[in-house]
DNA sequence: TTTTGAGTTGTTCGA
DNA sequence: GTCGAACAACTCAAA
């Protein structure tokens, strides 16, 4: 059978992985020959702190990508080619010197990204070559899943129910290549070299190895494995951040070293056999997707609220708000449990999910500050971080997006707290010198008598600060600073 | 077109 | 401590 392209370049970005792989996949069954590209991209990297754990993550799966490629052709000339530089200039000039015809790619559905596939494949096109996007990160994209009246979906649970009954065998079948070993191309010379050290695309170590994430494809068959059993009991230990609950596979979904229609179809399997579990882990799979599609759909959510009225909501700004800001960033609130997940987030790049809308909740609506300060600050330390699902998560929390229901969504930092970590071992870990706290005060150490404080070493101002704002006052405040946006929306 | 039911993960109050 | 109702009356999606 003849295949149109004599050769062919398959650009991984956020799909560093070889199995159930949709670009390289359709590259082996369209070209003669593939060749392998990887991009450290300055337009991404040049703008991140010098040490990320991100960039430090991928090179991890790149080492492993370069490995597979290698053992799959069977000869070391063959592997990724890494190159550092500006993707938009850098996959065109590529494409040329291999000498390809067309250039393979997952679909990227965030706007930086789009924007950087229109010039790339624009600046192809110009020498006759071709830009194949395809789907790869979803199970379905923004115009898959729509209403009777075709329009997208805005809220949750029919979104989902729409999901589950258009998910069949076809949207989750597993992507092949055969034969990739015969096409994967020998490197040209000035390529066969190793994957570059991070000093070499100007980073430095950060303590990514120290958390022991396990990184790369086999990292997350390593985390799959594990959770695989712990997923029939996923509905009753994910919102507790002391328990082994969820599966720790975020961040390997934000870099596509696993595939989601295999995690997809593993829930739906054991979905089919009962599990509850299951069916709430695939619940958060399904969220991912939505939130995908509700910045395809709606871009301007990148930069606002979902609806506009909540752009008026009137923020604290002003030194006190940067001051209480910063305190949120660097866990000195004062409330344990806030504290405890900014510590979390600061020391090892990933916090809780259920904490992340606890801290988010504090920020927003006890401290009165713009929900988007706390997206940045989250786009900056999250390793999993993925715009779609942050901006999708901040909105919820700020209640500027779907479903707005300001008053039912204001946290109480303390009786989440005593809710999900009763025992405050998950505070008792990240904030020690509220050790020996009982149980019952550890969650509001300002509330204890001072001998009691005393005896526990806790110097309230001095190793553990005094509650930043009290929580009934911010409540009461932020029914106002809403109703007022609503009011005006109502009169306009 | 109009109507109807429902909305991830909450909190507070009073019995 | 535990329970149910109220919160405030909005918007979406389906019938």
């Amino acid at each position: 059978m003849d295949k149109p392209y004599k050769s062919g370049l398959v650009w991984f970005r956020r799909d560093l992985r070889l199995n159930d792989h949709a670009a390289f996949s359709l590259a082996v069954q369209q070209c003669e020959q593939v060749h392998c590209l990887f991009v450290f991209d300055r337009a991404i990297l040049d703008p991140l702190h010098r040490a990320d754990r991100r960039v430090e993550f991928i090179r991890a799966a790149l080492l492993e990508l370069d490995e597979g490629l290698r053992r799959l052709a069977g000869h070391d000339q063959a592997g990724l080619i890494v190159a550092h530089g500006q993707s938009v200039t850098l996959v065109p000039q590529l494409a040329h010197e291999l000498g390809v015809q067309a250039v393979f790619a997952a679909q990227d559905y965030e706007p930086a990204a789009i924007e950087r596939d229109d010039q790339v494949g624009q600046q192809l096109a110009g020498s006759g070559l071709v830009l194949h996007t395809c789907k790869d990160q979803v199970i379905f994209e923004k115009r898959e899943i729509l209403t009777r009246s075709a329009t997208p979906y805005t809220v949750f649970t029919p979104y989902k129910k729409a999901w589950l009954a258009a998910v069949d065998d076809a949207a989750l079948a597993e992507k092949k290549a055969p034969r990739a070993d015969a096409v994967l191309s020998a490197r040209p010379t000035p390529w066969r070299r190793d994957v570059p050290s991070l000093k070499d695309i100007g980073f430095e170590a950060s303590n990514l190895a120290q958390l022991k994430i396990p990184t790369g494809e086999s990292g997350a068959r390593q985390l799959l494995r594990d959770f695989f059993d712990r997923m029939d009991q996923y509905h009753n230990t994910r919102d507790f951040p002391a328990i082994k609950g969820p599966s720790y596979l975020s961040v390997h979904l934000r870099f596509g070293t696993v595939s989601v229609r295999h995690l997809a179809k593993l829930a739906l399997q054991r979905m089919a056999a009962g599990s509850r579990g299951a069916e709430t882990w695939l619940g958060e799979l399904i969220w991912r997707e939505f939130y995908f599609q509700l910045l395809a759909n709606f871009p301007h959510v990148a930069s606002g609220s979902f609806r506009p009225e909540y752009d008026a909501i009137a923020w604290e700004q002003g030194a006190q708000a940067q001051a209480r800001f910063q305190a949120w960033c660097e866990g000195r609130t004062g409330y344990p449990l806030v504290d405890a997940a900014m510590a979390q987030l600061n020391q090892s790049g990933y916090m809780h999910n259920r904490l992340r809308m606890v801290s988010g909740s504090f920020l927003v609506k006890d401290l009165g500050i713009d929900w988007r300060w706390g997206e940045r600050y989250f786009a900056e330390k999250l390793i999993d971080f993925d715009l779609s699902a942050n901006n999708g998560g901040w909105q919820w929390v700020a209640s500027s997006g779907c479903d707005a229901q300001p008053w039912f969504r204001i946290f109480n930092p303390v009786s989440q707290s005593e809710k999900f970590d009763p025992e405050g071992r998950f505070i008792r870990r990240y904030l020690p010198q509220l050790a020996d706290l009982p149980n019952k005060l550890v969650h509001a150490p300002w509330l204890a008598e001072a001998e009691l404080l005393r005896s526990a070493g806790v110097r309230l101002g001095e190793n553990y600060p005094k509650p930043l704002v009290d929580h009934a006052l911010a409540r009461e405040r932020t029914l106002e600073r809403y109703s007022a946006v609503r009011a005006k929306s109502r009169s306009a």
